[in-house]
DNA sequence: CGGCTTTGACCAGCGC
DNA sequence: GCGCTGGTCAAAGCCG
């Protein structure tokens, strides 16, 4: 009988996820993603309302109903297997986790449709022994059958529960990470504003930079939101007011405008990928390069035209502002990892220090997109895989794309910001790391030694063995989010690791606040260290199986970066995802 | 046949 | 100035 799926399913929702298809997975990812961001004006207290739907799930009402249909939904599946539940149950909640329960199976087992038929029945004899006694009896069932299915149906109730209130730990997790999130970046802003006003103190004849102070000291709470984007706002155009300013000669120079062009520049890269000739057959020449690769690698020709020192910018700024980069370095047996976009292989070339060679892409989605990324193995461990990316996308993405394109885009926004924040050009990598990763910092690593910034996401590292790996001139955060090798690691080994990640992240961010903040800001965050002691295990458990099911995904890594970008983007007036949007959007008014 | 990969060569920056 | 290294180019070959 295939009834048998749904207990088996239930009790052990790793096995359901072994091969999801990657886009829902994704998908519902990114779901939750926007239901975090979505509540902007009360990014500060979303999940608590959320969360305490769960506890009072006995009373099922009608907006309770929708919630639950929405959460459950958007975590496991995305189809709207809602129409198979023809049941006239009277128990909301219970319908909407049989939903779930179906599209969990629909995903890890290949019975998509027969599936649905054993459902359905299912559904049916819930309904009814869930209701009441009442069974609807036609003569035909026999009373073994009714006591068996009741029997199922009573243990799918207790596991329905069970999952229900696996859900609410999650949501649990989510409130605190958002809110921590939140905390830190209101710390990282007010460090700011100090750091900010001692170096303007310092150093009066900045000029332009006044301006950004002004706007930095505004005040406390809704700054949060609105100071750090500006920030990113003005410091693009400020950028490229110098730039241009100093060097109106020709576009190449403005491609030297480093990743403010990301976020303001949109305009300039369009027009020069408009005019640049990709069209016949090849490039032309190197002549064109700059242009498609004014945000690129192109940095030894930037400089060059950059070079000359009459430039009014420090030359140290520059080099901090000339590139900034995204690295992840995730577990993988694949060449490399699927992040969404169409990459075409330009390049090998032996790195020092490595044996495994280091292989450079270019961007193939659309003509003279100048995002490139470098791809190498660790010659520490050569499972796992370096993806450096740079630059940002001037075309529509894929969902799966926007991820990773997010991520570069958020991590080198704020690598910039940093650096044009910055007197010395150089901000603190706390801050950044904070600022970039505030819900997971301990994956996030900046390196500011390097000729140019670079953002590391590391998924590969257990907390412990993480310290081991960084060379000193990288932050470090003691926690990593770390779906071990995506392609080889079984799903059961990914949820143990991150879950328990998560568990410490949010207990990191919570003690850091507390240390670092102790300010009455937080007082609203002192739930999740209540939580955490009574909730540990199952917390545990509870991210276990929602993270099987996400890091079962050989795209895990573009996801989480996702996540996390998402998560930065809307914190920081949707910096990234605007962003991307935002480019396209001047790309196309500027042509027209 | 078009697109992609491979691979040797070229170029520029940087350190000694 | 020289050598090393990183990054890119572009011709040749491969593949669907």
């Amino acid at each position: 009988m295939d009834k048998g799926w749904g207990l088996a399913l239930d009790c052990d929702p790793h096995i359901s996820f072994n091969k999801p298809s990657s886009a829902p997975v994704l998908d519902s990812f990114f779901k939750i993603k926007k239901n975090l961001d979505v509540p902007d004006s009360v990014k500060m207290f979303p999940f608590p309302v959320t969360v305490s739907r769960r506890d009072d799930h006995a009373s099922p009402s009608a907006a309770d109903d929708n919630r639950v249909v929405v959460g459950e939904v958007d975590f496991f599946s995305d189809s709207k297997n809602i129409a198979v539940s023809d049941n006239r149950n009277d128990d909301d909640e219970s319908k909407a986790t049989c939903v779930t329960v179906k599209k969990e199976n629909s995903y890890g087992e290949a019975a998509p449709r027969s599936s649905l038929h054993v459902n359905t029945g299912l559904h049916l004899l819930t309904a009814n022994t869930g209701s009441d006694q009442s069974t609807v009896d036609d003569g035909v069932s026999s009373d073994v059958d009714d006591k068996r299915s009741k029997s199922e149906l009573a243990q799918l109730q207790v596991e329905l529960q069970r999952m229900n209130v696996e859900n609410q730990r999650l949501r649990d997790m989510l409130s605190q990470v958002t809110n921590n999130y939140n905390a830190l970046q209101m710390h990282l802003v007010a460090l700011m504003q100090q750091q900010q006003q001692q170096q303007q103190q310092q150093q009066n004849h900045g000029t332009e930079a006044n301006q950004e102070h002004e706007v930095v000291q505004v005040k406390p709470e809704e700054k949060k939101h609105e100071v750090v984007p500006r920030q990113f706002l003005d410091l693009g155009p400020s950028a490229e007011t110098d730039e241009m300013s100093h060097s109106s000669s020709d576009e190449r120079t403005r491609s030297a405008t480093p990743l403010a062009n990301m976020e303001t520049a949109s305009v300039k890269n369009s027009a020069n990928q408009e005019n640049s000739s990709f069209r016949d057959g090849k490039r032309i020449g190197r002549e064109e390069s700059p242009d498609s690769g004014s945000q690129g690698w192109n940095h030894s020709k930037v400089q060059k035209l950059n070079s000359p020192p009459s430039k009014g910018i420090d030359q140290s700024t520059e080099a901090t502002m000339r590139k900034a980069r995204v690295s992840v370095r995730a577990r993988s047996e694949a060449p490399m990892i699927t992040d969404g976009c169409q990459w075409r292989k330009y390049g090998q070339k032996m790195a020092k220090g490595n044996p495994c060679p280091r292989a450079y892409y270019r961007c193939t989605m659309a003509v003279g997109c100048p995002v490139r990324k470098q791809v190498q193995r660790c010659a520490d461990d050569r499972t796992i895989l370096i993806t450096t990316y740079e630059g940002s996308h001037n075309h529509p993405l894929p969902p799966a794309a926007v991820a990773m394109a997010s991520t570069t885009t958020a991590a080198a926004s704020m690598l910039l910001s940093g650096s044009m924040s910055s007197a010395d050009g150089l901000m603190n990598p706390n801050l950044l790391a904070r600022a970039i990763l505030p819900c997971s910092s301990s994956m996030a690593t900046i390196s500011a030694s390097a000729p140019f910034p670079t953002v590391t996401l590391d998924l590969t590292h257990n907390p412990n063995s993480q310290q081991v790996l960084r060379p000193p001139t990288h932050l470090q955060v003691p926690f990593a989010g770390q779906p071990q090798n995506f392609a080889s690691v079984t799903a059961p080994q990914l949820p143990q690791v991150f879950g328990q990640a998560l568990y410490n992240q949010s207990k990191f961010s919570g003690l850091q606040l507390s240390q670092e903040m102790g300010s009455s800001q937080l007082h609203h965050q002192s739930q999740p260290q209540q939580l955490q002691p009574a909730q540990q295990p199952s917390l545990v458990d509870t991210v276990n199986a929602a993270t099987a099911a996400i890091t079962a995904d050989p795209n895990f890594t573009a996801a989480l970066a996702a996540a996390i970008s998402s998560i930065i983007s809307g914190a920081n007036g949707n910096a990234t995802t605007s962003n991307n949007n935002g480019n396209i959007t001047n790309n196309t008014s500027n042509r027209n």
